[in-house]
DNA sequence: AATGAATGAGGGTTCATTCAT
DNA sequence: CATGAATGAACCCTCATTCAT
């Protein structure tokens, strides 16, 4: 009984192994290119022989396609539950942008095989994991309809287009960030990038109604449009 | 004399050798990757032997990092031309998108090495070419400062950041184009993309003025209630 | 007692897995070839793990030198008791013929590793195995030196040349028939074999004897030219 | 034009690298065998690199399979000037069998591998250099058949399984010869096993006549000619 | 007796690069 | 200038074999 639990917890020897071949293989990766890297290299970082690399997968390549593994899967399930309390798909927008820049802060060297040697590889587009990180950006365009039929977000978007500038825009701050080392907390970005993409640049106009003069003939109200296009959160 | 104008004419031999083994290698690159294209088989597109590729270049690499070449030169040069006419800087704002999409999309095998194995090349840095690149990109930052300057523009906006996002979206739609073939015509996504930059996706609660009942005082009269961000079209 | 009838039986059970392994190393090697075959397609085969094959046999060559077994001194015994029930030398030389290229045909595997593995390894002549087939191909000089002595055979031949001539014929042939397929049955050759090493396959000049004056003194006699022995076919 | 004539007479000089790869390789794949063999080892005996072999063949096979070379072409055409100088076909079959042992016998390392190694290479069979070992082989059919045609062979033989015989007989021989320096010179085989060839070993009954009792009433004779032992047939 | 797991040892092959002609 | 020819330097991968359990 005690030892089933325990075989629970602890998984199998050769899943250790496993693990402790890929998560070299993601520093030796993350540090020197794919191609520069060696077989040696990642079995020398995982204290195993070269051969025992070979044991556990095909080939190197076989070995680069393993790193994303559970990861995305596993990220799909958290990026969900943090969704799952939020009810404004603004927020929901937040939350995923915030997400995404979070967890690529926190594993640099998983950011940096992503976005510089996977995101390039055309045969990775075949690779089963890939089908994960599909799930994973679906959730945007889910959240992006559910913002269009709640009538927070205008109808006339192209929910597509959107999703490539929210993953656009974070890859390429991913890929200056870990090039040139800017900016140095990729996680700020979450806010003011939301609100660029909630509101645009474009100035609104504001300024216009100056030269309004409004009078108010009996019981009616008051009000200047072109009100802050971010962030205008003012429910009545 | 009459040399100078003979050359201005037909630039040297040399540099026809040169410009020839370039674009070959644009082609062979673009199609196999760099990693996996030999010399060899850029010699033979270029229909030269192995050993004058050497008399050009001092290495595969920097054979590679001579692609670019005067292609980012001249496109700043265009670009500044095309800007040169407009006024507004939203206009601008679209002609910069829709040239950058057009360029990509006239010249599929310089996205290819630009978008997939230039962009993760650490040493391409530290290239002359780069410097460029970023020239080009710096006109995006003119753009927008000028933008708000002229108040068309929210003065709190990151120029940064709306650049990353502006390079960022055609980046990742440039991979997604010549990975998946999606979207079909690379230029069609230039307007939306810029309405998108311009005035974001929330919906403008244009609905608002309608409460307003305006009683013009004496023979003034103007409004503007909520105006749709995107393609106001408003000409006063 | 018991115990002896009961082993003759059913050996003991690490005589099974030998017999199982060798046998599973015949069909693998026999397919693939030794150096192409690898122990692990043995241990598959015969549904044991790699490690358990090195209980049994020190090295890969040593399972492959095992092969022949017992096989060849059967062998011999077979041949004794058939050649036994023989008295004509050329019954015997048809006899031997005919069991090789039999055993063969019905052992396609164990011929494959014979004719085309083992034959060519120079170490496989300093195994004991080996000295079971110099024995059985030893039966073959005693037969000829029978025929020789019984004065069935010419006393000018040279038995070790005869012995390459039968060994050599029916091994070019069951490597023809491993190979190409060709003959189909090999046991057909025995005959046609047979008969041409009993005879050649010059004319028999048979014409000559029409030639002969044979005048009798008295009751004397004469002789016989050159008659054909196999088919003379002389019909008069 | 003494410069043409020189290069008609000295080949060109990757020809002559060429050759000294072969005759490296046919030397170090005789003594070790071909697995055992390594393309250093021939690089070695070659005195250029590995990797200039690899400029030559493209695989360590392919050397092995160029080794028949011009060898197999050129003979036929010796063995064939040879033969056109004789008359009886018994005459050619010993040239025949000559010529195969004397090449043996002067080219030992050809002669290893072709015995030990080609021989038993499926792949080998689908080779072009097969095909001139076909045209070689092809030879004792035709010599055989104009025997038979001319009558001093007799009709019923099988030309492919005296082929066979002639082949198989060498090729053991050569074989012996190779591992076991048995018989000393392979030559001195050509005689003995053209005799049998030509008249078996079979004794040809010249003392039956004695048990005949030939009685001359006038002019005719009678006679029993040298009966087969076996299956005489003799209906009389 | 049986094997899962690990590895040492090595080999074929590739290619960017050089240099004499 | 152009190149044919040669190679040094690596690296991926295979597999027979071992050994603790």
């Amino acid at each position: 009984m005690a030892n089933d639990a325990r075989e629970a917890v602890s998984p199998k020897k050769s899943e250790v192994r496993r693990g402790q071949i890929i998560r070299a293989a993601e520093r030796v990766f993350a540090k020197q290119g794919f191609q520069e890297a060696t077989i040696s290299h990642v079995a020398k970082e995982a204290a195993v022989s070269d051969a025992t690399i070979y044991e556990y997968f095909s080939s190197k390549e076989e070995l680069l396609f393993s790193i994303p593994g559970e990861t995305a899967g596993r990220t799909v399930q958290n990026l969900r539950h943090i969704l799952a309390h939020m009810l404004d798909p603004a927020d929901k927008i937040h939350g995923i942008i915030y997400s995404y820049l979070m967890f690529y802060e926190n594993h640099p060297d998983y950011a940096s095989i992503a976005m510089l040697i996977l995101k390039q590889n055309r045969k990775f587009l075949d690779t089963p994991v890939y089908e994960d990180i599909r799930r994973l950006s679906r959730i945007i365009i889910e959240v992006l309809e559910e913002g269009i039929s709640s009538g927070r977000f205008r109808a006339d978007i192209d929910v597509y287009l959107i999703r490539s500038l929210i993953l656009g825009t974070i890859e390429h701050n991913v890929i200056r960030w870990l090039l040139l080392g800017k900016p140095e907390k990729l996680s700020k970005l979450a806010k003011p990038l939301t609100d660029l993409v909630l509101g645009g640049i474009k100035e609104k106009d504001k300024g216009r109604s100056w030269n309004l003069r409004v009078i108010l003939d009996q019981d009616d109200t008051e009000q200047t449009a072109g009100a802050s296009p971010k962030k205008t959160g003012d429910k009545r």
